[in-house]
DNA sequence: CAGATAAATGATCTGTAGATCATAAATCCG
DNA sequence: CGGATTTATGATCTACAGATCATTTATCTG
């Protein structure tokens, strides 16, 4: 049920559907973040390839954490999809 | 179980960490992921914070995935720690 | 220890992210 | 519809990542 971003496009909207869901304007996570609006607008259509840096710093400013799983390994709705 | 990654530095160890799970060289991952040697050091000791885009491509190259979750989300363990 | 393999790092050059200010284009809402 | 709010973008400048080649410094291993 947790978001996973193989793609800086796949970031985007999940960073954009996080601060959404959290009734924040690109200007309000961008003060937050330390950044600015155009930078939360410009990674959030993934018109640049942002720095993890900054990505760290909207992560943060928005209460998310990454974490890094092995791509193979399946989650038990899928195990039980197959068998 | 899983790896979190909060900051720049975490993120280079977890990748190190699984370079090496995996027998495989800086030399090796940077060919696999399209990059060079050098890269690889420089974010595996977190001497300069790279682009996602790179991230990405090593994370792929390492059969990785990147989830992003809910920082206040509690896993089982930590609430059986606390009650 | 010596030789081999791996990792760190120097130097240069190009491309581009983010800062910054400003405005255009969308989207919302009464 | 029309005004307000939000998002997309234009332009410029600085900083720095990654490409590229080469070399030094660790780390292994027989």
């Amino acid at each position: 049920m947790d978001q996973i971003a193989r793609t800086t496009k796949d970031l985007g909207h999940i960073l954009r559907a996080a601060r959404r869901a959290q009734n924040l304007t690109q200007a309000d996570l961008a003060a937050r973040a330390g950044l600015w609006q155009r930078t939360v607008s410009m990674i959030e259509t993934s018109a640049s390839g942002a720095k993890v840096e900054t990505v760290f710093d909207l992560l943060a400013a928005l209460d998310l954490e990454l974490h890094i799983v092995p791509r193979s390994k399946m989650s038990r709705d899928d195990l039980e999809d197959i068998f």
